[in-house]
Formats: C-alpha cells, structure tokens, sequence
RNA sequence: GUAGCCGUAGCUCAAUUGGUAGAGCCCCGCAUUGUGGUUGCGGUUGUUGUGGGUUCGAGUCCCAUCGGUUACCCCA
C-alpha cells in the first residue's frame, strides 16, 4: 500500500526473516571479540562535531558528509559518522587508561553520512570493529588483524585479499607527500584530468586512481617504504612475520595508504574478490599519536572497522526454517486463563509456542500450525488435545500431563 | 556534488504506433481431498511515486520533484 510515510534517503528497514542474518553477523562478532577478551563498549549516537572536525579533518569533502545540526541551545551536534573517535574520547573521559593499561573493546553500531547511496554504501550504515590501545607492540597489530580474519573465516566468507602497507609516522608521510608531489608534476602532462585536480587537493589519492592513462606512473612512483625509519621497518617486517606464522596470507600493498591523518605505521585493508567498487570490507591500522592529540597521555593504539552490509553481500547465508515447538489455539473466552497458564508452563520449560490469539476456526488453525512447521499443537477448551503435527497422532490430556506427554513423544 | 537507467496491486512483472489497467504468487473465505501440506471456486488491494504540461484522450510523450539503482567524485 502506498504509505503516508516513507523511510529517510539512504536508509532501511532490515526485516524478518532477514534479522536473522544480521543477528548471525552481530553474534559471531560478539563471540570472537569475546574469545580474544576484548569487552564491548557502547556510546552514544550523537557527539559534539568538533569531535570528529578536529580530528577526522576539517577538509571540506569529509567534514560536509557529517549530518550536523544545531540544538535549541545553539550547540553544534553531529550524529556519530564512524567510531574511532568516539571510543578515543570515552577511554580519555572515563580513565580507561589508568584502569586498563592495555585496554582491549570492541563495537558493533550504526553510523551516519551525507554521501549519496550506492550499492554497499547507505547513509545510515553499520560497522563493527575493535580497538586496542596501550601498546606499539607488532603482537597487537597481528592480533588485531587475526580477529578480523577470524571473524570473516567464521562467517564462512574466504575469497579475501588482505592488503597491508606501513605509512610511517606524520614526518615520514609529509617527506612523502612532498616527494610524490614532485613526482606527479614531473609527469603532470601525462596524467588524467581527474588526477591533475587530485595533484592539488591530495596527491596521495592519485595512487588509488583507476584512470588507465595514470597506471604506468602510479607503478614508478616513489615508495613511502624507501622513507621509513629502520624502526618502523623492524615494526613492519615483525607484523608480517607474525601473519606468516599464523598462516595468514596477504599482499604488501605499498600505494595502500589512509585518508586521515591520525593514522600512522601499519595500515591494513580486507577487500573481497567480487566485482564492484566497493569491494573494502574491513580496514584498520595504526593511530598511535591520536589519543594524546585529544588530550590524553600519550598511548599507542590499532584498531579496524568493517561494514556489515558489505560483508552480508557476501555471506550469502540461507535462512533457517522458522521452527516452532507448540501452535496454541485457545478459541473460547472462558478458557483463556487457562490457556495462559500452560503457556506460561511451556514457555518456562524453554519450548518455542506461537499462541493463535486471532480465533479463527479450529480447521484453519491446523492448517496454519503445519504451514508454520510446528511440530505439536495445543488446543485448549474444555479438553486439552495435544496434537502431533508429524505423527498426525493427538491425545486428550490434563493440564498436568502436558509436559510429561510433550516429552515422551 | 556529476551522469545513465528505473518507479504499474503486499511481492515478481505484463499492457502492441498515446485509446477506459491485467497475470502469477501471497493473503482471506468456502468447498473438496483418504476430516492436515492436494485440488477447485470465490474475494480484497491500485486516483499507474507525486505535481504540472502537451493532447479529444497519457501508465505510455515533455518538465519538475521525491525515491530506487549503477558508475564517477569522495571514502573516517
């Protein structure tokens, strides 16, 4: 019917049966994280915008994706467009640092964003992802990458490619962004239009371009590998080493480089082999100088994030038949309380009822019990007769056998 | 932000060069079947996304708008 009302622009409904797949999702997610000890952490949908201006970047492209309003009091607020800050800010505020000195969490949320809808991307979106804070370690870097693969391997989602590059520290990535900026202007005359106005506002983003005419210099480019400190190199080869031990494969990516500048050393990102342009479906990394830049004490941290709705175009998971233990039926008024009274027996016995509270007539609610593949059903009046929907075998029963008749069948 | 395609019953779709809007599925009821998954009969639902325009006449053409979709830009 044509509703009155119809949902926001780039958001949706996600309905049954299809919930299921998203509860699979969210408690796979909840169970690995858990396996590895990292706790849940949960904060609110909306943040104060210098949040995430000052520290996701002021530049206009991504700050104008924000949903950014002013409250009745004039205080500009924006609803959250991704979690990292988020998290950052409730470990300064709540003093997970001193509690928690190697501090572990984990999230599952919905985030927001101004962008135009397309396939694998809405503006009302959902990712999870973890966060680890309080170590520079290599260990932490594999590990972190661990749980994500852990958690795709169990969504039975295999045809990945992981990508890791190691982008140096902020002194490294401007040495380098100088270099390929003089680099790209050596070659401006060959390069697509697109990248010419890239060259001005990014000129990292150039090594992402998918123009034809730029791939032959995109592969001479200069490497930010040749600029990293023997630190960071020792940091890089001892995360590799990691993966290798634990039979993780991946792809040293070295044009894999982030969009935000709190990101730093390793850099990593899970891409399917399905076509498409938004083909990511995890991506993480680094950002060791981030939460001392918020105001707190200076703490290393890694972390990933991954979309969900990505990832379910790929779970392809099939539904599981809705199975119902018991169809009640209850048609006369006089015999309700009754009624309530076993359902409430079965139910704290652990059996799954559906209570027909439509009255139809005894015939079609048969025919509805087996449509809905109920094994038993109840029907309560005067009598009890307890129906085996399989064995098409029923019973007068009281009300004081149903549970030791239910179990010997 | 830019561009292409699309928008008909709850769902999937049909409607020959513009001529009064249809099918299947689902749902509901009745009957029937070896008184339960069969089969038959009947029934509900649409101002063809919305608003304008052209025309004697528009689902079909034009404009706008909203929504969807795909790609680009961007991608925390």
């Amino acid at each position: 019917m044509k509703s009155k009302y119809q949902k926001i622009k780039g958001t949706f409904d996600i309905l049954p049966p299809e919930t299921e797949v998203w509860q699979h999702i969210e408690s796979t997610v909840h169970s690995v994280c858990q396996q590895f000890s990292f706790q849940e952490i949960r904060t609110p949908a909306m943040e104060s915008v210098d949040l995430f201006k000052r520290n996701i970047g002021d530049e206009t492209d991504v700050s104008k994706e924000m949903f950014v309003w002013e409250d009745q009091s004039g205080k500009e607020i924006s609803l959250k467009p991704e979690m990292t800050a988020p998290v950052v800010r409730a470990y300064i505020e709540s003093g997970f640092f001193r509690k928690y000195p190697l501090c572990k969490l984990y999230y599952i949320d919905s985030f927001f964003r101004r962008e135009k809808p397309q396939k694998g991307r809405q503006r009302q979106f959902n990712q999870f992802g973890v966060e680890a804070f309080g170590t520079k370690n290599s260990e932490q870097d594999a590990e972190i990458i661990l749980i994500a693969k852990q958690i795709l391997k169990k969504l039975d989602i295999n045809n990945t490619n992981l990508m890791i590059n190691n982008i140096g520290d902020s002194n490294t990535r401007s040495k380098y962004e100088s270099k390929l900026k003089t680099y790209f202007n050596d070659h401006k005359n060959s390069l697509s239009e697109l990248s010419k106005i890239r060259l001005e506002k990014n000129p990292m983003r150039i090594l992402d371009s998918k123009e034809k005419e730029d791939q032959t210099i995109i592969e001479n480019a200069p490497l930010i590998r040749d600029l990293l400190s023997k630190e960071e190199k020792e940091h890089f080869n001892a995360v590799l080493k990691h993966l290798k031990g634990l039979g993780i494969d991946y792809n040293e990516n070295p044009h894999l480089v982030r969009g935000l500048d709190y990101y730093n050393g390793t850099t990593f990102e899970i891409t399917t082999q399905s076509e498409g342009s938004q083909n990511a479906l995890c991506g993480g990394g680094r950002y060791d100088s981030l939460v001392q830049k918020m105001g707190g004490p200076e703490t290393p941290a890694v972390g990933f994030a991954a979309g969900i709705e990505r990832i379910i175009l790929e779970a392809k998971q099939e539904l599981g038949e809705n199975h119902i233990d018991i169809y009640i039926s209850c048609n006369d008024e006089k015999y309700i309380s009754k009624g309530f009274n076993i359902i409430y027996d079965l139910i704290e016995n652990g059996y799954k009822i559906f209570f027909d509270t439509n009255k139809k007539n005894i015939k079609n609610q048969i025919k509805d019990a087996v449509k809905s593949n109920a094994k038993f059903m109840i029907a309560i009046n005067e009598t009890i007769t307890v129906k085996n929907l399989l064995s098409k075998k029923e019973k007068n029963v009281s009300e004081g056998e149903i549970l030791a008749f239910l179990k010997n069948q």
